[in-house]
DNA sequence: CCCTGATTCGC
DNA sequence: GCGAATCAGG
């Protein structure tokens, strides 16, 4: 696969909303959840709201004869404390609680699904319902489903884990 | 064990 | 530039 512009734009757009890396590889398709991670970290977008810190990786050493961490000692954090102003501005709001008119009960997220009708969906779409299904607009996902289930990776963790998604989302 | 993002490095 | 392998953490 390649990136293309629109994919660069989807990518940057699902990253802004918070949706994890393996959700949006999930809806581009035909890409590893690394892939996204690491073209993350080239547009430099990689901090986002809450995540794991960066602690400063230092591994896969090809020379045999170099394998010794040894941080015992002190690092290299002895630096001046003028640090850290940063990331306390965040745009993270986006729960004004009112839910006004129906919401679906369980679309936390809606991700770009292809509207794909019935009769479009294959073997590998993701058959996840979206929509009423009275309504015009229904619709399935339609992303890439794999083997391993009748859903895409992201609706695959929706319907058999939602409590792994809870458990952050607080 | 499941997941998350972060980093490095060979390609 | 890309992404698998790996790491580190929840």
């Amino acid at each position: 696969m390649n990136w293309t512009d629109e994919r660069v734009e989807l990518l940057r757009k699902l990253w802004a909303e918070g949706l994890s890396a393996s959700q949006i590889a999930a809806q581009l398709g035909g890409v590893s959840r690394n892939a996204v991670i690491g073209k993350v970290h080239r547009l430099k977008l990689s901090g986002r709201g809450r995540t794991t810190a960066a602690p400063a990786r230092q591994k896969k050493t090809s020379s045999p004869s170099v394998s010794k961490p040894a941080r015992s000692a002190s690092p290299a954090r002895s630096a001046a404390p003028t640090v850290g102003a940063t990331a306390l501005q965040v745009q993270f709001d986006a729960e004004p609680v009112a839910r006004q008119h129906l919401r679906a009960v369980e679309n936390v997220v809606v991700p770009i699904s292809r509207r794909l009708d019935l009769t479009e969906l294959t073997e590998r779409t993701c058959k996840w319902p979206n929509g009423d299904p009275l309504s015009e607009d229904f619709h399935f996902c339609g992303n890439e489903a794999g083997e391993s289930g009748p859903y895409c990776a992201y609706h695959a963790r929706l319907a058999f884990q939602p409590a792994s998604e809870r458990r952050r989302l607080r």
